[in-house]
DNA sequence: TACATATGATCAT
DNA sequence: TGATCCTATGTAA
């Protein structure tokens, strides 16, 4: 199953790439040959680091090169020992026989330290990289003024940076929240709600590799492993189905042009 | 063979 | 609000 592109993924991919890959002097090229002249500036140069930051990913290189990767709807990695990159990956390196491929992304470019602060300054707190927020501030200010719905609310990353479309929909539906109230009808209760648990619930996703949002005690089973795969979620794609906490059917709405699930009895 | 679809985001109107 | 870009996969014709 290919995994999700929120950003337990992107902070996921960044832990394990930076485990395997930090340090290493790495041959870079382009298969696809997009990615050409960026891959030459960094070929045979040292990776130091990487960071995370909402969906983004900044890869820090020997030089104070600067490589910014967002995987947008489609992108994805392969990593492996003596995988073999598609012909169409956009980047490709590898340290040894060590290897990673990058396709479909929506950017793969060299930053400099200007255009990362603009990427930077667009993107609101993230629940994975937030020790010092206090939300009903930091949250709180940016959903008062608006008139939108917070399930829109959700998705704007100057709002809240690595929420996607499953997230919005587990969230709100966590927090017992209607995704059809306006942002600022938010008490700072349930901004403060809506901030713990997106704190728990994308760390349980970059740990797990997947987003589980089930209670075990909810479909019946003792242990977060025992969940079967069809019911891990309580709201995303279930239209229809039975709520796993009420019974009631879940219902579906499009919301700015993008689907949303939840339940009418526990969120309202 | 072609079409619809999906987890995202930007830009033009 | 709609068009557009990114790719792989499954279904319909």
């Amino acid at each position: 199953m290919a995994p999700v592109p929120e950003g337990h993924t992107i902070h996921r991919a960044a832990r394990l790439q930076r485990r395997r890959f930090a340090g290493r002097r790495l041959h870079v090229w382009s298969p696809q040959g997009r990615f050409a002249e960026g891959a030459a500036a960094l070929d045979g140069t040292i990776l130091t680091t990487i960071d995370a930051y909402g969906k983004h990913l900044f890869y820090r290189w020997e030089g104070a090169l600067t490589l910014h990767v967002h995987l947008g709807l489609f992108g994805r990695f392969v990593v492996g020992e003596s995988i073999v990159p598609s012909s169409n990956a956009r980047m490709a390196w590898e340290h040894d026989s060590d290897r990673l491929a990058l396709s479909g992304p929506t950017v793969c470019e060299i930053v400099d330290p200007a255009l990362e602060e603009r990427i930077r300054e667009r993107l609101g707190p993230d629940p994975l990289n937030g020790a010092h927020v206090d939300p009903a501030v930091e949250i709180g200010e940016r959903l008062s003024r608006r008139s939108i719905p917070i399930g829109s609310a959700l998705l704007d990353q100057t709002v809240m940076a690595g929420v996607g479309n499953v997230y919005r929909a587990e969230l709100l539906f966590l927090a017992g929240i209607d995704p059809r109230r306006t942002a600022r009808s938010l008490s700072p209760e349930e901004v403060a709600k809506l901030w713990d648990l997106s704190v728990e619930m994308l760390d349980r996703g970059e740990k797990a590799g997947r987003i589980v949002t089930v209670d075990p005690c909810d479909v019946g089973v003792a242990r977060a492993v025992d969940i079967p795969p069809s019911r891990r979620l309580y709201a995303y794609k279930r239209g229809g189905e039975s709520c796993h906490r009420c019974g009631t059917a879940i219902q579906f709405e499009d919301m700015g042009g993008r689907a949303i699930w939840f339940c009418p009895r526990c969120q309202s």
